[in-house]
DNA sequence: TCCATGACATCCA
DNA sequence: CTGGATGCCATGG
């Protein structure tokens, strides 16, 4: 019965990700109250990847590196939309990273 | 129940 | 800068 998985909140916070921003797996998960399980943040997304609703591209690594684009299909997709959105891309890492980051804990708030 | 894996984060050499 | 090791939590076999 709708038992709220980790995956569900994470899928929320990144569904709620304005474009033009971008936010790290650490900052999720610390906004989840779990600071740590970043990799189940990771995680989340590698199952979100199904999801047409989630824009993983838009969640890189607290460098601002974009680690997950080799689960993107192709090989400059996760960059190229990021791109798109206004985000410079270079060797796989965000510029101006801090100036794109999103903090949900910031900007959002408890349910 | 135990073991292995995972799109991370942080520390140390 | 690179590499190894540890922690953290959840999922699957």
């Amino acid at each position: 019965m709708a038992e709220i998985s980790f995956f569900d909140r994470v899928y929320e916070v990144v569904k709620q990700i304005p474009e033009g921003r971008v936010t790290s797996y650490g900052a999720i998960a610390n906004f989840l109250g779990a600071s740590g399980s970043a990799r189940m943040v990771g995680w989340a997304m590698n199952n979100a990847s199904k999801m047409e609703d989630i824009p993983a591209h838009r969640v890189v690594n607290r460098n601002g590196l974009l680690t997950g684009k080799h689960h993107f299909p192709g090989t400059r997709l996760m960059e190229q939309l990021l791109e798109e959105e206004g985000i410079a891309i270079k060797e796989d890492k965000i510029i101006n990273f801090q100036q794109h980051f999103w903090d949900p804990s910031a900007e959002l708030h408890e349910e």
